[in-house]
DNA sequence: TGAAAAGTCTACCAAATCAATAGGATAAAT
DNA sequence: ATTTATCCTATTGATTTGGTAGACTTTTCA
């Protein structure tokens, strides 16, 4: 299941490109429009910003926008800050890599076989896509 | 992230497939090659009898064994059954299909438009891999 | 200069889910 | 009758998730 983190964070990513403008927006005006709990939106805003996604400013018309032009934001960046790594299992992740404690052999793993076409499918996905492809 | 319900449930089916023969194998031996809890492994076999996945049988001599041909035993039935819908989100469910309570338009979510897609594409690997393909 | 606006940060909490365990009930074989 | 092995229910501990509370900081503007 996709995190409601991970949710809420596309949508406000893709609420702040649909704005022509780059000025800044409230988290007050993402929420209402999106209909997301401000404070955890908040958070997550938060959590965009420090990875480079967001700018902000405090203050009286202060707000979130957008740092780069949607189409150079791919949708792999994204999900990996917040939804975390794209394989499903450690075992076939390309960022996250770790060895199955209870696995002996991975080559011959029949999950390692499977979650590694399902790792690549995803990416593919995930790559074709910037923010400005799906508004 | 795969369940270990998930990830143990494959393993025992590939076990089981790999078996050449269709002779009862016990909770105890699959527990033991593949390092699984077998408490844990017995509660995940009963659900994959109960889904029409195995047989078994009681007393000595019993054990599960596969019903079906494992190439005749798509993934994504496997999936459905151990890891539930395919969708990351309710709304590009085919089997488990929901609306979001938020979202006042789908056509034009950006959620959705990703999602939906990612759902195409894992449904296509597991379309395409029957459990005698991941062995 | 000070009040209001808006993001920043830390801490906390309730509910849900996950992985596993315990222990007895049931059925089959010998 | 005894042993073997699955069946079933309940419980538990740990972790994650989604959300809340409240104080702090920075900026704007009257």
């Amino acid at each position: 299941m996709l995190s409601k983190k991970t949710k809420y964070g596309l949508k406000a990513l893709a609420y702040l490109a649909s704005r022509k403008d780059r000025q800044p927006v409230q988290i007050a005006e993402i929420a209402r429009e999106e209909n997301i709990s401000q404070k955890f939106l908040e958070s997550i805003l938060l959590t965009l910003r420090k990875n480079g996604f967001l700018g902000s400013r405090k203050g009286k018309g202060g707000g979130y926008y957008l740092i780069k032009d949607p189409k150079d934001i791919p949708m792999t960046s994204v999900m990996r800050v917040l939804e975390g790594p794209i394989a499903m299992v450690p075992c076939v992740s390309l960022n996250f890599y770790e060895p199955c404690a209870d696995c002996p052999d991975e080559a011959s793993c029949a999950v390692h076989k499977l979650m590694l076409q399902v790792r690549d499918s995803a990416l593919e996905v995930y790559r074709h896509n910037t923010l400005a492809d799906i508004l």
